[in-house]
RNA sequence: GGCGGUAUCGUCUAGGGGCCUAGGACAUAGCCCUCUCAAGGCUAGAACACGGGUUCGAAUCCCGUUACCGCUACCA
């Protein structure tokens, strides 16, 4: 096979939102077709149309768009009439092929005689008993209107596949049971519309979830049945909670949108999925999208279901937050900078330089977009708020406290330039000077300085804040002192 | 129940007969760095599900058992 001829899709059903799941799948088809120059297709799969939205086929395009998994060609809609009349006609022609039969039985009768088999703890297979009703009494039946099904016929024999990450497998056809392909009102059933759309969207690679195995003989059944080459099959393992169970709404956010809003990025979230399932070799960790595209092998899939750890996507969202080039982080965080109320996006357009020394500061210390922004509160309000703990740890003793912010102010005020390195020789002098360890020193300015306990250094905010700014925040802290002191 | 799939540290994984007294990463603990918090560095504990084979030799190959997962619809 040509490389150009690699076409592969990605095929949701739009009754939800992108789930994790489905976007590890989207994201290795697209790799998969992106590595060897091939076409990645969307198809939304809404026969169902009593569970299919417009919403969720709309989430489901933010969040791809979202990762950056591009499509090419137009997408396309399984439940659209073109189709859905290609798929009655396959149907009709297996049934004129005798590849397939009309079934009279109704669901009903289906249904009981289901839960009386599994009352004698026998497993339920369709008996077939319709494939044995005559030519005239099935043409009878259907003179009279009786509604009907059409099924499979399930030949003799063994039906097995060379699947790309699980090898070979194979199902004995005595198994499969004559699975319906058409319901009686004509539309087709998932394994029909999905094989028919496959062939004639000249799909090359079938690649899924493992919870497709099942399905696979039956749509290679029908593969045949229509005379059509099978592409190759590649079952991607499953994504499972942190209890081992499927991913579901009782682990938290399943949906890609929630780690978005959550201030994870895409390449992160990529990078992470990824790795569930699929491995470059050695120790290779954090990639980006160019690289995987690079490395992505079909070597490198896995068969075992992986479990969805929060812990390390966060990690690995802090290695692309230090990884990627500051402009563009600073350009991603900024809308997030804006939401805090305390900026807009204007103002810090017309100090660009100084958002990006912040943003630089901060991006280290933080593993998500969210927690940059709000680290960087302190460097936006006008007045700083002292947060409780951190006032009554660093300035235990307010007298104390006092004097080192204003010998602090003093110092600083005498400096001659606003350069880190002359602030942090002054400061340091002025320590050795009063006999007063870093900390002692250093303490009680970070809290005048952002009203919390935790910050990036002093010696690089203060080139941040500035000497009006930061002068200004040491004698407001000790004014608030000196308040605290009279009451 | 039937059928299918899977099985290395708590988690993601490296490993494809000897390089394995099993490596890396996340998480956890400790130390270093240090003005705090991160980042970074170092260290520790932590795994080949079990039982049989095959072989001079098995985490790697085969079989069985067990466990877990999936499918078992006129859902997709």
């Amino acid at each position: 096979m040509t490389a150009s001829a690699v076409r592969v899709r990605f095929a949701p059903s739009p009754t939800g939102y992108l789930h994790v799941g489905g976007a590890r799948t989207a994201l290795f088809n697209w790799l998969f077709a992106r590595q060897l120059g091939g076409v990645f297709l969307l198809r939304v799969e809404d026969t169902d149309k009593a569970r299919s939205t417009e919403e969720s086929t709309a989430a489901i395009f933010e969040g791809l768009r979202w990762l950056g998994l591009s499509w090419d060609e137009e997408v396309v809609y399984q439940g659209s009439q073109p189709f859905l009349e290609r798929h009655q006609r396959d149907a009709r022609a297996m049934l004129e092929s005798g590849h397939a039969y009309r079934c009279f039985c109704t669901a009903t009768e289906l249904d009981e005689r289901r839960k009386e088999a599994e009352a004698r703890k026998d497993s339920f297979k369709y008996d077939r008993r319709c494939d044995r009703l005559s030519a005239d009494e099935v043409a009878a039946r259907v003179a009279a209107g009786s509604p009907f099904v059409i099924r499979f016929r399930v030949p003799e024999g063994s039906t097995g596949w060379h699947d790309m990450v699980h090898e070979d497998i194979a199902f004995p056809n005595k198994d499969i049971e004559d699975f319906v392909i058409l319901r009686s009102d004509g539309t087709p059933i998932y394994n029909l519309a999905v094989v028919s759309d496959d062939i004639f969207m000249r799909i090359s690679h079938v690649m899924r979830g493992d919870d497709h195995i099942s399905n696979t003989p039956k749509q290679i059944l029908l593969y045949q049945a229509l005379g059509a080459a099978r592409p190759v099959f590649a079952h991607f393992p499953m994504i499972h909670g942190l209890d081992g169970k499927k991913l579901s709404k009782r682990h938290g956010a399943t949906a890609v949108g929630d780690y978005q809003h959550l201030g994870i990025l895409p390449e992160a979230m990529c990078n992470f999925l990824a790795l569930m399932g699929w491995s470059p070799g050695g120790d290779r960790e954090v990639m980006s999208m160019a690289e995987m595209t690079e490395l992505f092998s079909e070597n490198g899939l896995l068969k075992k279901a992986a479990v969805f750890d929060t812990k390390k996507l966060e990690w690995m969202n802090g290695q692309h937050i230090i990884r990627l080039p500051l402009d563009d982080i600073a350009a991603r965080v900024l809308p997030s900078v804006v939401a805090t109320g305390l900026v807009t996006a204007a103002a810090l357009e017309a100090k660009h330089a100084w958002y990006l020394s912040l943003i630089d500061l901060l991006r280290a210390r933080a593993r998500t977009l969210g927690e940059i922004a709000e680290m960087a509160k302190p460097f936006l309000v006008q007045t700083v708020t002292y947060d409780a703990a951190a006032a009554a740890k660093a300035w235990k003793d307010p007298a104390e406290a006092r004097a080192v912010l204003r010998a602090a102010h003093a110092t600083l005020a005498a400096c001659g330039t606003w350069e880190r390195a002359a602030l942090e020789a002054a400061l340091t002098a002025l320590g050795e000077a009063q006999g007063l360890g870093a900390s002692k020193l250093l303490a009680p300015i970070r809290v005048a300085l952002t009203g919390l306990s935790n910050s990036p250094s002093i010696y690089d905010m203060l080139p941040i804040f500035g000497r009006e700014q930061s002068l200004a925040r040491l004698a407001a802290a000790e004014q608030h002192l000196a308040g605290h002191l009279s009451a």
